[in-house]
DNA sequence: GCAAATAAGTCAACATGGCTGACGTATTTT
DNA sequence: AAAATACGTCAGCCATGTTGACTTATTTGC
């Protein structure tokens, strides 16, 4: 672990790189929620209940990192519009679990799609090494509380 | 620049990384903004307008590529308050350069500080050539037209 | 068994930061 | 002199974050 030794202009340029880079990452999937009159928030409902099915909305939430009635407007519209459905929980039944419809499914593979297609391309540029390194730099950049959160490693 | 060969597993990983890391990497401004009152897209014209000290208005809203109204609620605040300054240009009195005031590079100051350590830290845990990797590949996640707006590798 | 804690939902109100549309003014270009 | 450009502003809309207060159903703990 070598001691930083980094300009303030390649720093700054990092800075510039993941701005840039998140809002690519952002567009392709926003113009595809518009269609559905839907925004970003929707997708990372879909996105982590189409990722951990039957998980809890007080899971959810800390998930993201959101308060209750944050997530209670946009998870109302997609139950409302079927993209969702809750079911109370065996063990506890204060507790909603959450499920992707098929329809919902169908969104968030849409939109997986996307960003799959962009982080492949990404990567089809570079070696799979370099990769490999991207993959450990930016989860050193996660917040420690967080990194248990992420798709098991099993690849 | 070999076929891809990801499987879903790692690729959504990938996606979840890149939404926490961009979380952690914004929340520490976030709060710095706080105390003046500011928002995320007040740091993002203090940023800019300190990087490229002269920015015109339109080159501004090409990087920021949100709208002159939007742009102007912030950029008004900022100058009301004495942290970004304007001059009519020289060769164009239409156009206005703008300028961080001392004031103003002392908050950017700031706000590149927390953001240098989160790089400088995630570089840290890993080696000179892997963070050149990250590097590599974050900036093939950036759009083209965008790619020019970096600054310059110079080191 | 009952009181307290927990999981979830809702109502109301507010802030930020995107957006569109319509216009005004100063300045430069043609 | 007319048209185009750079910038600014007013008004209003939308999405998504916030706080605070309160309800209902269910589980937990004494």
């Amino acid at each position: 672990m070598p001691t930083p030794e980094m300009s303030e202009a390649e720093t700054r340029r990092v800075i510039e790189m993941l701005f840039f880079a998140y809002r690519e990452f952002t567009s392709e999937p926003d113009e595809i929620l518009e269609e559905y009159g839907f925004g970003r928030a929707h997708h990372r409902v879909l996105y982590f209940v189409g990722r951990t099915p039957g998980i809890t909305v007080s899971d959810l939430l800390a998930t993201l990192k959101i308060t209750k009635q944050s997530l209670s407007r946009v998870l109302r519209q997609l139950l409302d519009e079927g993209f969702v459905e809750q079911y109370a929980g065996k063990r506890d039944r204060r507790q909603r679990l959450l499920y992707l419809t098929s329809k919902g499914e169908r969104l968030e593979q849409a939109l997986y799609e996307a960003q799959r297609r962009q982080i492949w391309s990404a990567r089809s540029e570079n070696g799979k090494a370099d990769f490999e390194a991207f993959k450990k730099v930016l989860f050193q950049m996660i917040h420690e509380d967080d990194r248990h959160q992420l798709e098991e490693k099993n690849d």
